[in-house]
DNA sequence: ACCTGAACACCGTTCAAGT
DNA sequence: ACCTGAACACCGTTCAAGT
């Protein structure tokens, strides 16, 4: 037989060399950054890896098990961003705004860890107890933020929760608009400086208060 | 030849009858409100509507323009809303609050257009000049709506389309916690009473304006 | 344990052909 | 004009088989 006929000429080594499911991961957010969740095909993440089609389900139920380990992923960064963001900043002030500033930036730094979290793509909480989990620590790190400059009599006495819930929803519907382009164009940071100052202050003017 | 062997048994009219392009916005609709638009299929919607795989093409160039058509119906929608709104309550504070209980009350009472709508599927500006206008005509109105209160002097001299994209933060991130249920077991006109209300007022507590 | 190819039941889209 | 079926190049997932 010709010496070099049969010889395979792609594969280098036979299995994958070290942590396939991270790999995974990794590669399946470069496919979302570049072609959308939507574009995202495990046949091509694999063949990217230069690994068969099934190798996948080796550490994977299935696609969406396969997103909502990007979803796990992005909620541990997300509050360790808020965490040090917290930390960072002495004055309680300039700490709640930079917890704002960092939230945004994260969405916008990661938006396909962001679009997963948030798009529905999981079916967050009947599938994965823990992704609900990191997700709830998550809004706990913006909860305790409110309630303690509450108790320094910074903030207006109200539920924390639903203070939290509303501050979120700011943060949350400036990134989404941001990362679906909504507000191309803008300064992001100049967007959220209003929103903060805005948050603060209200958009009521004076002591009108009507009857 | 046997009688009724060659019978046609399933299609009752070779064409379908009235107008097939309002049908598969409508049956599209119908799928993505249960199955997502990812569950979204050209084929089944055809298979559905007792209409072959490939008579959407007379129709619609390809997937995404039957979406960017949800999409733009959407928008129309909104806007009628939005507008009714406003001109439903002749106190400006209530036509304000009346907006934006109308933008929360339609995401979540028309979530699949929403989503189609804001999810990023379409790919809104490229595509869709149509779409464009639509979405910006939605928005404008609550521009005059926020200046027309500026006049009565009752919101602070912001530029109109900063605090126009503000307001529009932070219903559109309620809207979207509300269907992706991530406010689940909250009510949602509790949560948007509230934030209307620190909306006016801001957050923070007397007049406490450091340095 | 980890990986493989073949196979199954699906997709979106194109195209020559029918009425 | 409007609709059709066959065909193409794709999917996710399962499964018996290899190392």
């Amino acid at each position: 037989m010709p010496p070099s006929a049969a010889m395979p000429k792609k594969r280098r080594h036979p299995y994958h060399h070290g942590d396939l499911r991270r790999a995974l991961v990794r590669e399946a957010l470069r496919t979302i950054d570049t072609e959308g969740v939507a574009g995202l095909t495990l046949r091509a993440v694999g063949r990217r890896l230069g690994v068969s089609r099934t190798a996948l389900y080796r550490h994977f139920a299935d696609k969406s098990a396969l997103l909502a380990a990007v979803g796990r992923e992005g909620f541990r960064m997300l509050r360790e961003e808020l965490e040090a963001a917290v930390r960072g900043d002495p004055d309680p002030r300039g700490a709640f705004e930079a917890m704002g500033r960092a939230y945004v930036r994260f969405a916008v730094s990661h938006p396909s860890h962001y679009r997963v979290m948030f798009g529905g793509f999981v079916e967050s909480c009947r599938n994965d107890p823990e992704l609900v989990q990191e997700a709830g620590a998550s809004f706990q790190v913006l909860v305790q933020a409110i309630a303690s400059r509450q108790r320094d009599g910074l903030l207006h006495d109200d539920d924390p929760e639903q203070m939290a819930r509303y501050v979120w929803a700011i943060v949350h519907g400036i990134a989404m608009l941001v990362i679906d382009g909504q507000l191309r164009g803008r300064d992001t940071d100049a967007e959220v400086g209003y929103a903060i100052e805005r948050l603060g202050s209200g958009i009521l003017r004076g002591g009108v208060s009507s009857t």
